[in-house]
DNA sequence: CCTTTTCTTAAACGATCGTTTAAAAAGAAA
DNA sequence: TTTCTTTTTAAACGATCGTTTAAGAAAAGG
């Protein structure tokens, strides 16, 4: 019991977890997380309400557990390219588009991966931001605060000169242009009458690393550099 | 009863009105739409909940109505400011940052109006975006299909040389930056370690427009400039 | 085998939801 | 006032929510 306490629990019945996980990123995706019930996880996981319970505790639980699941790889996918960048600079600092490239690429696969574009995805990622459930708050610090801290060192490293405060609000709307670009895209793209297509997800990711990148660039040398 | 039809129904109760959708802004923009009940609303607004639904019909039609009610008069102020720089410009093309500050401007005045700057007011605007609620879609083109197609001339006349679906798509990330740096501000914030205040969306909105300028302008030049 | 833990299931619990009903109150028009 | 319409109210309706209970099935350990 001391000893076996740290080993983790044998993956009994790990494929109803699963079930459970894909069945939720599927409605959650679709209608959200307050329009979702558990009856209709369970029923499409083919398993039962309580089950759902007996593996995640609550539907709270439920929630977090498929974002940390969802987001997690994405978030490696991004410190890999990174460090992949940082290598082969050799130590110099690194170009922002690069930066940007290594945080906004793997969002974008993720929404078009081998499973076919589930463009939806994105919208639900975006969603966590904006929905008010304040349990949401806690997840997205553990999820990418280190993530945060890492791009920033680097951010730092590409503009000596620049403030700390002005890094910070750049990073922010980088972010803020990723989340918001991801989560409005199938709303917004009819405004367009049609020219902006809902399923070229990768054609979107190009085009925003340019925009956040001249946003960023031109927001740094605009404002007030090194002024105290 | 023949001209009467064409007669607004007269204001015999508007106080009523009102304090139902002043008490479902505070709470939808608290907690989000699926996440207030009707007799939160009507309680708070000292009325009955069938009081509510005999004015809006349905959650759903209060929660259209409290759109509607907030955004008309930002959209209204948006019109104006580009009526203005037009006249000032004298037919000329106008720049970009103006455009852009005749979008965003207005929306960070309502964000920090007389009546206190309630930051969360934006949160739920970009809320709004990412709810899954079918029915907002329609709101959403209602509100806001004229607005665009009225930016996009002027962008248009300022980009003679652009592709129209380059415009599209940087205006849609213009849109989508607005959308989330104001739904994200206060998710965001706490990354930055305290250094972005959540209070200052004054100089917030003076930063996205830089940031979204330098954006679009970056975007613009560095993809196929006039390439077929 | 038997024992123990892990997992699944049907059924129910208490609470709360959006909406409706029907009658009283208030206001406008005469 | 009397008549007619508009507005407010208390009470209830049917449905559905997240969660729990308690018992049985399956798997693991001996």
């Amino acid at each position: 019991m001391i000893a076996e306490e740290l080993k983790k629990s044998a993956p009994q019945a790990e494929g109803t977890k699963v079930r459970i996980l894909t069945a939720a990123e599927h409605l959650f995706t679709a209608r959200g997380f307050a329009g979702v019930t558990m009856r209709e996880v369970a029923r499409r996981s083919a398993t039962n309400v309580a089950s759902a319970h007996y593996h995640f505790g609550s539907k709270e639980g439920l929630v977090i557990e498929m974002l940390r699941h969802r987001i997690a790889p994405i978030n490696a996918e991004r410190l890999r390219l990174l460090d992949e960048a940082k290598y082969q600079s050799g130590g110099q600092p690194l170009e922002p588009i690069v930066i940007f490239t290594s945080l906004l690429l793997p969002i974008g696969q993720a929404a078009t991966g081998s499973k076919g574009p589930d463009s939806r995805f994105m919208q639900l990622v975006g969603r966590s931001f904006t929905e008010p459930a304040s349990f949401l708050e806690k997840v997205h610090r553990r999820l990418f605060q280190e993530l945060s801290d890492i791009f920033m060192v680097e951010l730092r490293r590409s503009h000596p000169e620049a403030q700390e405060e002005d890094l910070f609000w750049n990073l922010h709307f980088v972010v803020a242009t990723m989340l918001g670009a991801l989560a409005n895209h199938r709303r917004l793209a009819p405004f367009s009458g049609g020219l902006c297509k809902d399923k070229d997800v990768a054609e979107m990711i190009q085009r925003l690393i340019v925009f956040a990148a001249g946003g960023f660039a031109s927001s740094i040398e605009n404002i007030k550099p090194r002024s105290n």
